[in-house]
Parts: structure tokens; C-alpha cells; sequence
DNA sequence: ATGTCTGCAAAGCTTTTGCACTGAT
DNA sequence: ATCAGTGCAAAAGCTTTGCAGACAT
């Protein structure tokens, strides 16, 4: 499945360049394989580390001018989180849910059916759907634990604050 | 209800700053105002452009200061969407469903109950839910209608390719 | 009086752009 | 031989930071 999907997006790629006219360099492709061989979210340096490792140096402004042309593609999803912009390689109207901890930032792949069929079944007025980007925001189970060790540490000391 | 909010939310404000012992400034209090009282997104510019109006200058500064201290309180929620980062009222434990053109950009709210009700029902591992962010992709109306049209003019001249 | 907060300007990041060279067709 | 694509470096945005002065407590 996730071979196939390399290869449907090369596909599209191919369709794409041959029917707009537009040039088949190797970095387009080096940057496609690489992008649905990295899995899950990336940025724009660990892209570029993993080249770089491959042997194959891209600039910045190739990176970007390519990355937009998959986002463009609907190849890959840009994610623009807290801690800066992620991208992700993205399967045929696949989407994506992420539960996000609004104190230590981890971010969760979340799994669960039942959400993603409310949404496709959602009736959205003059709106044409493909895909969507959920985040449930909250505190995981880590940062939850180290708040009630504090709490617990408080009620002895009331008026002490953390900064 | 809104009004309540807003309310609602200064008192969340001051409690913490009492709690905190940090300083209850105009700036601060007219930053929450505005936020409360624009409605919808918004970005720094247009924040900043709301409180000039009302003859209260701010530094680019004090308001990236005083947001981030908002949404350390969830009192606003920040989206970063394609043409930048927008900020919103939050709305006690209220979430958020946007369906987005990826063609024109355009954001419209959603409202749809059963999402909702899906979401809030899912059950997160390890995590403690506290609202979400819910962004659907997809062709507005109009970029739909204007495709539409121009698919049946290519009909008729085969091969010309938009640039 | 104290020490936080604000405003300013400078610095830091990420992303985009202009231009000359390279290379796919 | 073309001219789109790449790489480089500079520019452009947006956001953060350091510091001096202002002001809420």
C-alpha cells in the first residue's frame, strides 16, 4: 500500500511535468522519494539531512519551490504547528487527526473511525471536500501526571507559584 | 452569552494575574477587549488597527507578548493557516470547524453537531481532550464553478495549457 | 521602592525572490 | 538551442529579544 502510494504520486508527478511541459529533474523525483520514504512529519531540514545523506544536496529555494509544487499536487500536507511547519507525505483522501499537548507539544497520531465518517458524512453548504487536518488539543498523560505531583505538592504550600 | 464570555474571560485574566502578582495594565485589558469584541479571525495587523482606531497604540511587541500570554490561558486560539497566522476569541471549551478552499484560500465557518458529538466522544489514549481545531480542504463554489468553466472551454482546444 | 511591563530597535527565523548558470528537452 | 529549473545570496516577512524607561503594586 505505502509502495503503491509512492508510486501513484510519481504518477502524478509524471502526468503532471509531460502534460504541463515542465522539466523531469532529478531533484523533483530525489525530493518525492524522499519525502514518501521518510515518514510521517518532517521539516524542511530533516528533508534536506535526509538527502544530504543520500548524497544529494538540494538548496533551500528548491526544497520550497518543490515542496509547494507537491502541496499544490495535494502530494503532501503542510502541518503548521507550534513548533514551526511540518510536512507530511499524503495518501490518496487520507486524512489527518493529531492530538496535540498544549504544554510539552507532542504531537499524536490519533485513530478513530468514527470522527473521520462524521466528517465525510457532514453535509458542507457550497463546498466541494478532499481531505482535512484534525487537531484535538489537551494535556497527554505525561504532562498531566507532572501537573498532579505539583498540585499535590501545593495544597501544603499555598501561596507558592510557579514561574 | 458573547458578552458573558468576555466577562468571563477578564476574570480568568485577573484571577491569574493576582494569582501570578503580575501587573494589571490598560494594555493588557484593552488587548482582551478587542480580541472579544472583533469577532471572528483576525490577525496582529488587524488588531493592532482595531485598538489605533480607538486611540489605544500598542507595540507589535506587547501584543505578541500579551497573545501568547492569552493563549497560554486559552483565552484565544491561533490558527496558521496559508496567508498567515490568525487569532480568535476562545470561547470557554468552544472548537473550532473550518472548511478551506485550496484554491482561493477562503475560510468559512462549519457547524456541524455531529462532528462534535464525534469528536467528544472519541476516546483519546493517554490524553486529556480540551477542544480541537478542525480544518476541511477542499473547492469552494466558486473556484468550482470557475474550473468547471474552464474545462469546458479545453474541451474544444485540446491541448492548451493554463499557465 | 520594587520589579514587571512596555516600546523601540535590533536580531533571528523561516520563506521568498532576483539573477546567472546549468541542464532537460 | 531553448528556456525552465537550480543554487546562491540577498531580501522580505513575521516573531522574538535586549535594554532603558515607565508605571502598577
Amino acid at each position: 500500500m505505502d509502495k503503491n502510494a509512492k508510486e501513484n504520486a510519481k504518477a502524478i508527478l509524471n502526468n503532471y511535468l509531460e502534460t504541463k511541459k515542465h522539466r523531469k529533474t532529478p531533484e523533483r523525483y530525489a525530493i518525492l522519494d524522499a519525502v514518501f520514504s521518510i515518514g510521517g512529519h518532517f521539516n524542511l531540514v530533516q528533508l534536506s539531512d535526509y538527502l544530504e545523506k543520500r548524497s544529494f544536496r538540494v538548496s533551500r529555494a528548491t526544497l520550497y519551490n518543490t515542496l509547494r509544487l507537491f502541496l499544490e499536487l495535494r502530494l503532501v500536507t503542510r502541518h503548521r504547528l507550534q513548533d514551526g511547519t511540518k510536512y507530511e507525505a499524503r495518501y490518496a483522501n487520507e486524512s489527518h487527526s493529531h492530538q496535540i499537548c498544549t504544554i510539552c507539544g507532542k504531537v499524536t497520531e490519533v485513530n478513530a473511525p468514527n470522527i473521520v465518517a462524521a466528517i465525510n458524512e457532514a453535509k458542507l453548504k457550497r463546498f466541494y471536500p478532499d481531505g482535512f487536518s484534525l487537531y484535538i488539543y489537551g494535556i497527554c498523560s505525561n504532562c498531566h501526571a507532572k501537573i498532579s505531583r505539583l498540585n499535590n505538592t501545593r495544597k501544603h504550600k499555598q501561596t507558592k507559584n510557579k514561574e
